[in-house]
DNA sequence: TATGAATGAGACTTCATTCAT
DNA sequence: TATGAATGAAGTCTCATTCAT
């Protein structure tokens, strides 16, 4: 009658927290965090406003198991595609353009970054999270990369491979701006995959060793 | 009995309407919109909560008169870009990236863009406004100056000199990154100065017509 | 029109604010510290349960105002007794145990003791304001009366000159024992002014420097 | 089938059963009525909170089970003074304070005094129940003491020998002022030994024939 | 015009209690 | 019997907005 029961309670228990995460990010990124009510994470999740509690011990704490499920998986991709040596730094650039594109302008991401920066404002405790736990780590990754890339001869030492908003800059841009069309119903306009190859290009040919 | 009054109440009024708008301003890209309190916005324009009311009709109100006079202070400082026609064009260009450096990271208007976009879907009208008359004629100017270059010989035809966001998206990246810091009261780190230097031998990099 | 308002103004705010300290002090008594809740003091005052925020930060500073207020006029009366030299000290003494008796005996303050005493437990910061703003200074009065009757040689100098539960604890069973009864609403049983005289006599048996 | 486990499980049973009431006690005496969570006393017995409720119907009856346990504690000890016949008067005053001492200031009874008190209103069965079974006694008890001893010829017929405050109000000051201490996790500041010496002193001088 | 005072709607959070297993 | 999970009712506090003066 028990069953082997507890490790799949647990999983259970580890789904069901998914799942609050998810509703939470869907409310999140059309609501931002003001306006999202915990009754109606708890609606869309369907359980009670209460069962929230279960899983995450604040408002505030929820936010952030969503910024941090998020930033993780990037993280994680980009730390991949950093040490992947068989692949020359030019190609492991591009892939990591390819990584940044997709979770900021193909996935609920994107959306989330007007939030974080107006929640950072009523919320410093929040505001430090995201520069902590979220934007630390990835820019840690880039500029590891860079700074890799540098030291083998692979890319000319140029400021630019020190300052992450001049590489990557323009991905938090357009995540803005598709935001922002998005709340008008606007479809959205940008050809990324044109505009990831003009990146690219323009970034190597600040980088590429000669010419 | 109040009849001669009438004139000098008049510009009184509009006075006080403007005062309370710069001090809603002044919350807004603090606090952005949620946190922008009506009680706040009072105590710094030394009036009562209940004066607000007399000049807007509610906070939407009062967040829509912000925008629009924003928009004026932008559109002069564009007028400005396009008289430096005896420039060549990497010079002009350098002095672009002052005035959009200068727009986004000392002005309230880096600040406004996320607070706008943040709030773009409870107000859809006032972000397509803020498109209207902020972001578009900022967009145009750009990519008109690019075009006459590329049209000159100045620059190279290269794709990047038809997207904002890869020419320009670094500032925003900047003025994402500043607002953060300074909801922490961290001074702020980056070197600007440095940083437009390196924006600019960037861009170069990539249109100059030879290497 | 403007009249001379201010102060009416301002006494009327004084009068709110009394109002509702009164009432809170009613509910306090029947429900305790953790059965009073913002509403039931509102409606009793005949305001919105808001309106109680205009007058007091919080619920905590609501009952901290409640209890300064009393204990500011017992402490008030001690003081006064203590410094009037007309008095021989057995006399001070007994218009002391007058006050305290009054006080805890005949008016609500003795049914806020349990309260205090149940508050305590679950709020420590209520416990430490107790004990510095209310229990403080009433006991340093209460000592300095005994001090200084030692000193000028009116009282022994027995240990209990500088002990106030054995002083005075006995009103405060009393108190407790009041507020039990009244909660069963059984008619008060005990003779005051019968126990007072004992407790005096008792008091000066003991202190009353020949025999 | 399962027959032959019910004597132990009704062992069990009653086993459980005590100790949720010992840390539901505990609890009650640090925290409160209002502060005692199920929660609480469902970690502190290590059994889950729904556990509790197979045990006892709800929060109250958990608090009367408290009580009612109790209360059998305390006549125990009461039986045990009624015993010590061979002693004088003031010894067995003084081995009467000494128990008294005990149970109000290192027995959870004296902390269960004020929770009493509090709740009596919302209880007044509980509060009726404790008076009868806790509080008469004792009061009993402590008068029969004094009136022998006045009819005796040990103690004089003051009126103090015939109300309990005045007797042992000190000592339920004391429970009081500790218990406040104790909330404040601050070292207990009174030296008890001498107080109850001092205590002991100040009735004999009231009581004592001569003198 | 201007304001101090007031409020209702609503948000987060807690907790005794129940239910499915 | 025992529990992890779930919940509804309730409580504190906030804030845009209104009203009497």
């Amino acid at each position: 009658m028990a069953r082997v029961g507890k490790p799949i309670d647990h999983a259970l228990r580890l789904r069901r927290e998914a799942d609050i995460r998810a509703c939470a990010l869907d409310v999140l990124t059309t609501q931002g965090y003001g306006g999202m009510r915990m009754d109606d994470v708890a609606r869309l999740a369907g359980v009670s406003k209460a069962a929230i509690y279960l899983y995450f011990e604040n408002k505030e704490a929820l936010y952030k198991a969503v910024l941090r499920d998020l930033s993780g998986a990037i993280t994680g991709q980009l730390e991949a595609l950093r040490v992947q040596e068989d692949l020359d730094y030019p190609a492991r650039l591009g892939k990591t353009l390819d990584v940044l594109y997709a979770a900021m302008l193909e996935s609920p991401v994107g959306c989330l970054m007007p939030v974080v920066s107006e929640t950072a404002r009523q919320h410093p405790a929040l505001a430090r999270f995201f520069l902590e736990a979220v934007r630390g780590p990835l820019d840690r990754e880039l500029l590891a990369l860079m700074a890799a890339g540098v030291k083998d001869g692979a890319f000319v030492d140029h400021p630019i491979t020190r300052s992450v908003p001049l590489l990557v800059g323009p991905i938090l841009a357009m995540a803005f701006q598709q935001s922002l069309a998005a709340s008008l119903n606007a479809p959205p306009s940008l050809d990324i995959e044109a505009i990831k190859r003009a990146h690219l290009s323009h970034l190597l040919g600040t980088l590429s060793p000669r010419g």
